[in-house]
DNA sequence: TTTCTAGTAAAAATCGATTATTTTGCTTAG
DNA sequence: CTAAGCAAAATAATCGATTTTTACTAGAAA
């Protein structure tokens, strides 16, 4: 086979789980929807190997919940559940932005300014879906450099769940300038290297978002 | 089929699932060691498609790692991960101390007594892997009513972690003693209803176990 | 001797078929 | 008319066979 083919092509199972994850993020299936399997084959054009394999990864995950004998469910939304997802979000993204401000170096600075440039232009000229993903890549670009693998593992879950409550709630898209303006200052804040001020104002970002997401509950 | 052994019987994948865990945590097999599916399907007696499922789910959990065309991997031990293992356990399983000693009740104390005594019966006539289990329960009892779901999921997946680490290495038996005073001493002061205390021994008693832990890296 | 390549063996990944379980809809007794 | 029971359909879970990919080995050319 081409040798560049061969470069983009990771299993079928792995493609399958970044598709499915992209559409739970996305909203596409309700919550608490049963998944059926003969369907997702359909959609997905896939065998049922790989397909199920990728199911048993989102479940582990925590974007599916997998009953006995009863498939996969799409887990339900809860405003406990956000109350507690928010304020792990803001315990642990906090605490990664002050070790990434202590360590980040010059290359981590450029990355930021660049992710946070992008993610302005997009304001309002793209699809939503474009903007979620440099919205995305912005957090993780403030946060990369903290030195933990786990903790930024961490993250990345909480923001997943997160954003399942956010990108269902109906008046999330017209927060966009007023987060905009957030992540700005917290570039800022972060090159001015005062770890105090951005964590506090990360932290704020966080309960903002939050309550925005809250009207995808009930 | 029968009702009784209808309710112990979950799917074949989440059987073989907690096998493998249970053994991987055990240390069964080497760190870094390619796990044969072929082999696997002999030893744990079972089909193709629950085995990959069951793999799968450990691969997003973190204990496996699953590379391109070239199947299942155990994770390799290194004392980096090792030192951020234990630094994110000593933060979230001391938050959740200081959140468990604020909000658990009469229930919570009983079960945290059990919990102890069991362990301390346990101390040197049982085999290894029971004192294992019953630790664990104990370090589960003892963050149990925390109140945040998320945070107790990442402390057992960090457990989980730690205890590859931990049960691999020479000495681990030799602390049991050091280790059951401590627990001991926790139960004490979570009774006493001394968050701050108790946080700091628990931070101590993570730290100790990871010394004794280092010494299976390399 | 070393390096490249073709061929073969081994292993992983995928597929379609089969089996087991649950759900649904109909029938019948109360 | 309701509800329990049974049969049929639908769906999930598992299995063995097939396909694809990688790893290994031997032989030829430099």
């Amino acid at each position: 086979m081409n040798e560049v083919l061969k470069q983009g092509s990771a299993t079928t199972a792995s493609r399958i789980y970044e598709m499915l994850r992209q559409d739970l993020l996305d909203g596409r299936y309700a919550a608490g929807e049963r998944l059926s399997i003969a369907l997702l084959r359909e959609t997905y054009e896939v065998g049922l190997s790989p397909l199920r394999e990728a199911l048993s990864r989102l479940a582990a995950y925590g974007l599916l919940r997998q009953e006995n004998q009863r498939g996969f469910r799409v887990l339900e939304l809860s405003r406990d559940e956000l109350a507690d997802i928010t304020e792990m979000r803001r315990q642990l993204e906090g605490k990664a932005l002050e070790l990434a401000v202590k360590h980040g170096d010059e290359e981590w600075e450029s990355q930021l300014l660049a992710a946070n440039h992008r993610l302005l232009k997009a304001c309002s000229h793209t699809p939503v879906v474009e903007w979620e993903e440099l919205h995305s890549r912005f957090h993780n670009a403030l946060v990369a450099p903290c030195g933990s693998v786990w903790l930024l593992r961490f993250i990345s879950q909480l923001h997943d769940q997160f954003d399942r409550y956010r990108r269902s709630a109906p008046r999330a898209q017209g927060l966009r300038h007023q987060l905009d303006a957030q992540h700005q200052e917290l570039v800022e804040l972060a090159l001015a290297r005062n770890a105090r001020r951005a964590r506090e104002l990360l932290e704020e970002h966080i309960t903002l978002s939050s309550e925005v997401a809250q009207e995808s509950c009930r």
